[in-house]
DNA sequence: TTAATAGTGTCTGTGAGACAGTATCAA
DNA sequence: TTGATACTGTCTCACAGACACTATTAA
């Protein structure tokens, strides 16, 4: 039995480097007439025109993600100015001029919740949260006032206190992600939801996919949780991010069968009522093999 | 047995949709003295003002794998001038004002290579490549001359004519990636091969890993072969991808039992040699239940 | 004939899923 | 006591891997 060293999506450490492209298009008829000359002077090496490309701003933005009373939840913020104001949106910002994208993405991420990033380097011991780049958006017309490329960003969160923006709290809250994602959806109030700002639907749909996809191959479950936790606690997040029920026995003899999934810390607890649970930690292992496997349908 | 309904890393369509921020950082000290004032006016809803956010330049690098003679290859094109003059690097170019990010990866794919993408909704019945967004990558550093995020995305396509750019046929080249991604590698003629410019290097193992890990459990392999194609053929695909060796009649099988992957022809060949080989094209299933495995170590 | 590739059958070990049964707490 | 959760054991079926064997071509 085998299984991949490493995983489709790697939260992947920027190396310094530099720009790429070609020589020139293979189609060379000169572009005249154009605002932007799209780059061509810049690709024939003369000197740095800001006028030879197409001005561009580049932003990132964040699905966080969470469990919270079983259900998946996802940090949103309530939109104050046009367009879309008084609408829910993912939190985000610009890329400043001087910071890496994941540094900008780091930022964004402890402004909004307070949190910090774990060390990618050091096993997942501290408290703090997990991050990874997603994908990036960058339709012409996703924002109508100007071109904004954004470069999403996944968070994954132990359960927190009540969010903030901006020091307001009515501006910030968790979101079940199967009410923000359901078309027309409805609130637990059964007022109905409006649809989120700007592609921030489509955003968020594609966070939600990866980190249901990736808690199958990955150890990533356990950033859901805090830092000692027991078994049955890390079944209901499972049970949470899929939307399915788990059948207790069988999940864990799994997971305490899996190398280096988790470290038994000694310590029990009886937080969930019935017999005491026996505590554990994150192992080293970031990938799983076997996988823990999504039921089908 | 069961497998996901969806893959980690999903080939995803933008919608059209906008921008992604908050209503304005939690540290709402201001932030005078800056060049760029971080984007706060902008947050705050006055009138678009070019001088409120960093500009930045954004190209896509594209990383064109192939397998030619029992090897994965990478495309590369030799950079006219400065700087890394002479250093062969990824095909890529600017973004145009008016144009999507898959857009333009589609656009330099075909003016470097000729290839057309495959119609996502359409089953890959046509000839084409299959093209998908890789990562991106921004650090502040990686073009000595301006800030430039290049948006990377991954290009499969089957065994090509020799490559050209700009018409001109030595500045461009199908690479075996064991050499191009071996620190201080030699190339076939055992003459030293230089590291690939800018951040290519990294933009080029983080692709070809994506590939490795996506034809395990999608149907992406097909994306390497021709229109028919036998069973030994795509095996090797696999095993060039995964440079391992694997099992001809384990392979058939698996490969033949899978539903969805391989739809016979009627047609056979013997271009291999041998017992004449049945045709096969690419089924509808785009996600393998259960997947290949890969030869562990 | 040999050599090559194509394709089938059969055995074995691993592991997922189903589920019986026991252990240890609170109320 | 009931009821909750924690944990172990056992059975069955599916399938990956190993490999013997047959089939069909070219030289």
């Amino acid at each position: 039995m085998t299984w991949p060293e490493t995983m489709p999506d790697d939260n992947r450490e920027q190396t310094v480097g530099l720009l790429a492209h070609t020589s020139g298009p293979a189609t060379g008829a000169p572009r005249e007439g154009r605002v932007y000359r799209q780059g061509d002077d810049y690709d024939r090496g003369m000197s740095y025109d800001p006028s030879a490309f197409p001005p561009f701003a580049v932003t990132v933005d964040l699905v966080v993600l969470t469990v919270r009373s079983h259900a998946l939840c996802s940090l949103a913020v309530r939109r104050g100015e046009p367009p879309f104001q008084g609408r829910w949106a993912l939190p985000g910002g610009f890329v400043r001029e001087d910071e890496d994208l994941a540094q900008a993405a780091a930022r964004e991420l402890a402004e909004e919740t307070g949190l910090r990033v774990h060390d990618p380097a050091a096993p997942a011991q501290d408290d703090g949260a997990h991050l990874e780049q997603l994908a990036t958006y960058g339709d012409p017309g996703r924002d109508p006032r100007m071109r904004v490329v954004s470069v999403a960003h996944l968070a994954l969160a132990p359960d927190l206190p009540a969010p903030r923006a901006g020091g307001d709290a009515s501006n910030a809250r968790w979101a079940p992600v199967g009410e923000m994602l359901e078309r027309g959806g409805h609130g637990r109030d059964g007022e109905p939801v409006a649809p989120l700002a700007f592609d921030h639907h489509q955003i968020l749909a594609d966070g939600v996919e990866r980190a249901r996809s990736k808690i199958e191959y990955s150890s990533l479950a356990t950033a859901f949780c805090p830092p000692e936790f027991t078994v049955g606690e890390l079944r209901r997040v499972y049970e949470a991010v899929w939307g399915v029920a788990l059948d207790p026995r069988n999940f864990h003899r799994k997971v305490t069968g899996t190398p280096g999934f988790l470290v038994p810390t000694g310590g029990t607890t009886t937080r969930q009522g019935g017999r005491p649970a026996q505590l554990f930690r994150a192992g080293g292992a970031t990938l799983l093999n076997p996988p823990m496997l999504r039921p089908e349908v």
